[in-house]
RNA sequence: CGGGCUAUAGCGCAGUCUGGUAGCGCGUUCGUCUGGGGGACGAGAGGUCGCAGGUUCGAAUCCUGCUAGCCCGACCA
């Protein structure tokens, strides 16, 4: 893309109303435009990081064997009534009636919809383990929006729902899902913690969030740092693998993690030396639970057993707010001159600069590598416009690529470009060629 | 929902107390010079002063009502 072409509509100055970094950020950097309280339209550079993170909790979604579908945002009031969380999610819930004085609901999760689905499509055992999931807008009227996409009422958010025959083998996808999700976090660069939690207005047994540490962070964790340096890493994973689903499990949630809810300070210092306790504020990315049988009971979505028993299913639902994320990765990643993307959801593999337009040396040198890079799947940001090279490093500096290449007249008198990365700040002087080929090697395997 | 605050050009703000030609910086447009970290000079464009009503010869400014947004708290992917 060629930055003249696009739309990028940078701000220099910090907008008034962001008070955390990755909301300040993100508006300057010219991804997201706030259209009412808690609700942003996203612009283009955001979109795209957006995307990516989409892109990526499908992969592992479809890798653990999990099903993508798409359920609508407006959804009756009936189901919500024959659970009973018509009355009992209260005021969070944006309550619609359509024209024929049908209450309708912007739905704040699914869980209702896809065990209608389910319980009118599925009869026997052998139908089972099955999961579900969709990513898609969701709604819930917070009383007090804030910090950007990290707290608005609208927002993306995958969610998924595993239906089984008995408790183990729903246990089994509940441990499937804290590893996908591990692995999920892990592929975007983050460090996100599973921590015991508490299950809310979902409701459930067993519940884990996960948490990225930040110190905007909303929610106070305690923990034993020895956690921090676990990681799935290369390791090869069996899915349908149970006992080593079981085991990551156990690896994760071994260590003390724990939110403000749950957290028990005396159990804290029994389990975890000094030396490695620690309590932070944390950002909350994702959440698991078993439930049980709480909605296919009163719901009645039932299968028949291999003893021809008619049997209510055991459900969990799990999920990850995929635009919350955005704002996640932001406060983990950044510094004061703006964003610094992980390459695997940057939303362009590097920035072309391009020190002085205008000079033939440099224009003719900036649009080979901008075909090349474009050719060889490098998707390059090219800032072509008449500005000054400081304005172009601050843009590029703020929005974050991970990778530039500067390319300038005094390079090119040796034959050099150079090649810098936004997180370290080292740079080295290359051929083009030799430029592009080391891009390649970076993103190898992305 | 309790407490605090804000609304004036795309963004950041002054002007409101004490009513009288709507301003500044950044951005933006055109031109010239520049050219390796938000450059300089010159000339422009851009505003229903959140909305409605009132007081007044005259309202961004005073009064009344409303709306939207932000911050702290309780609540939440």
């Amino acid at each position: 893309m060629r930055l003249t072409r696009y739309f990028l509509p940078v701000l220099k100055e910090n907008p008034a109303e962001a008070q955390i970094v990755s909301h300040r950020l993100m508006l300057r950097a010219g991804m997201i435009r706030q259209a009412s309280a808690g609700i942003y339209s996203w612009l283009p550079l955001g979109f795209k990081v957006l995307r990516n993170l989409e892109n990526i909790v499908h992969e592992e979604q479809i890798r653990a064997g999990h099903i993508p579908m798409l359920m609508p945002t407006l959804q009756s009031a009936d189901l919500w009534r024959e659970s009973g969380r018509y009355d009992a999610y209260g005021p969070e819930m944006l309550r619609i009636t359509d024209r024929h004085g049908r209450d309708m609901l912007y739905g704040p999760t699914n869980e209702e919809l896809i065990t209608d689905i389910f319980r009118n499509s599925v009869r026997s055992y052998k139908d089972l383990p099955l999961t579900l999931y969709h990513i898609q807008w969701k709604f819930r009227d917070e009383i007090r929006p804030r910090f950007g996409v990290m707290r608005g009422r609208e927002f993306y958010m995958k969610d998924g729902y595993n239906f089984d025959i008995d408790r183990d083998s729903a246990i089994h996808a509940y441990n499937r899902h804290m590893v996908s999700y591990l692995r999920t976090y892990e592929r975007m660069g983050l460090k996100a913690i599973p921590m015991r939690a508490d299950s809310g207005p979902i409701g459930g047994d067993d519940t884990h969030e996960f948490l990225v540490l930040a110190d905007t962070g909303e929610s106070e964790v305690f923990y034993d740092s020895a956690i921090l340096d676990l990681k799935l890493g290369e390791r090869a994973i069996d899915y349908d693998d149970r006992a080593q689903c079981a085991a990551i499990r156990e690896e994760w949630t071994t260590p003390y993690a724990r939110t403000d809810e749950t957290h028990d300070e005396a159990l804290f210092h029994q389990q975890v030396p000094e030396e490695r306790r620690r309590s932070s504020r944390a950002i909350e990315v994702g959440q698991i639970f078993y439930f049980g049988t709480k909605y296919s009971e009163p719901m009645k979505a039932t299968v028949v057993n291999d003893k021809g028993e008619h049997v209510p299913v055991h459900m969990g639902s799990h999920g990850i707010g995929v635009s919350r994320l955005v704002g996640a990765l932001i406060e983990a990643f950044h510094d004061d001159r703006g964003i610094i993307w992980p390459e695997s959801v940057t939303p362009f593999r590097v920035g072309i600069v391009n020190l002085k337009q205008g000079d033939s040396a440099a224009d003719a040198a900036c649009e080979s590598l901008y075909r090349e890079l474009t050719a060889a799947g490098l998707e390059p940001l090219y800032d072509d416009r008449e500005e000054r090279a400081g304005a172009k490093f601050a843009t590029m500096d703020l929005i974050g690529l991970p990778w530039r290449i500067t390319v300038g007249p005094r390079g090119l008198k040796a034959g050099v470009v150079e090649l810098t990365s936004r997180k370290t700040g080292q740079s080295e002087e290359l051929k083009p060629a030799d430029a592009i080929a080391r891009l390649g090697e970076l993103y190898s395997g992305l």
